[in-house]
DNA sequence: TAAAGAAGAAATTTATAAATTATCGGCTGA
DNA sequence: TCAGCCGATAATTTATAAATTTCTTCTTTA
């Protein structure tokens, strides 16, 4: 048996199913694909122009990670939304999050601070929205939000909990996409992140723990109670 | 826009592509399929059978689990070992299980009681090996084992969480099965296990926690050990 | 109401195209 | 002259597309 080793090489050209995997996942994510949607070859082929090979791949890889429900023989779904998920997410993420936090500070150096504070001030300086008055997502803001909260964790030492971690932001970025437009002039979000980076760089572990743990269960507390219509 | 809801059915037929999922997923845990090997499409087609296909979606769900790396126009290999890995696998399974115990011993309830019992007592007379003097691995013990530790964390509330340590038990099932048969002797890991149940019956908390992270370190410790020729 | 058949969709096989790796021969420089 | 390197071409392998089979579901008829 011959065991030849993968050639470590940095570039990657991209293949068809990876291109089109992305671009599913970001499709659901935003729910332009609608949780629940039949997810049709036929369909998906027209609107990605895209053969079946490299859509099914991308489908497969989706339905590991739960984004896709593949029912056997029967195709794929969206997967559905539910209220009992939104609260046993944001549950794991505090939990989950606050044991990474606290290691991450644990692990506190000099340039990690720094950088921490460059990621605060590109999302303080980033506004959530496009225009002033009606909503229009700003697609900048969700980059800089995700790597602030991975920069606080960052430090944690286990790349499979920051996998996760980043899998729970994935799943909870649907339901937040669900009620962003109705939420968005009541939420004060600003603070909240300025509040997590003082007590982060106070080194005072337990405050950074609760309020970033506060910052979730909130954002939550308002898509639950915005969801009320939508989910049954 | 159709919004079709995917109907509930129990039973699966299972297509090909998800057996050969299985089977791959399996060879590759056992380490049939050796880290770091390159997985043809040819060699893997008449090995199980199939063809490019069902194969393809295979790896391709693999891929996301991070069992098999795919390199973008150069094939996929089987995800290599390495020391970082397991350290880190170890710690993170200490952390997160440890939080899932504590939080399914809160909700403790009788019947959840029993079933550990029930559970512990059915590993407890699975042999380890199926011969006395020498290691041959007996199947059944690994699922009475799986099932034992997933009661224990079974009432901590969260699916994602289930999800995440049932994936780092298979992760880290590649590298016990690795050193099992050099360690067989040596471990006294029914000890443990007996330990564990007793301060989770006791309703010790902090002292159940200990015991099974320290069941896990000690683990690591053995293959860590063990892996020293085999780990660059 | 149940069974049979037709239509539609999904899963798999077979074939084609594109990319990468290996091989060979010639060239350059010591 | 010989060792090492570069380039072109052949061979292998991966990625994608087209076609076929199999399964499901809807419809119609007894």
């Amino acid at each position: 048996m011959s065991t030849d080793l993968p050639i470590p090489k940095a570039d990657q050209p991209a293949t068809l199913a990876t291109t089109i995997y992305a671009r599913l996942k970001a499709d659901i994510l935003t729910t332009r694909l609608e949780p629940g949607r039949k997810l049709q070859s036929r369909f998906l082929m027209e609107q990605y122009n895209v053969g079946q090979t490299p859509l099914r791949e991308a489908l497969n890889r989706l339905t590991t990670e739960e984004f896709v429900v593949g029912m056997e023989q029967r195709g794929f779904y969206v997967k559905e939304v539910s209220r009992e998920e939104l609260q046993e997410l944001t549950k794991t993420k505090c939990w989950v999050e606050g044991l990474a936090l606290r290691e991450s500070m644990q692990n506190a150096t000099q340039a990690w601070e720094e950088s921490l504070l460059v990621a605060h001030h590109r999302l303080d300086r980033t506004p959530r929205s496009l225009k002033a008055d009606t909503f229009e997502d700003n697609p900048d803001w969700e980059k800089v939000h995700r790597a602030f909260h991975a920069t606080l964790i960052g430090l944690c030492g286990s790349r499979p909990l920051l996998g996760f971690c980043e899998q729970l932001a994935d799943r909870l970025y649907r339901y937040r996409m669900m009620s962003i437009a109705k939420a968005y002039p009541a939420r004060k979000v600003g603070a909240e992140h300025r509040d997590i980076l003082q007590a982060v760089l106070a080194k005072d572990i337990e405050e950074a723990v609760r309020r970033l743990q506060q910052h979730y269960q909130r954002t939550a507390d308002v898509i639950y109670s915005d969801l009320d219509g939508v989910i049954g």
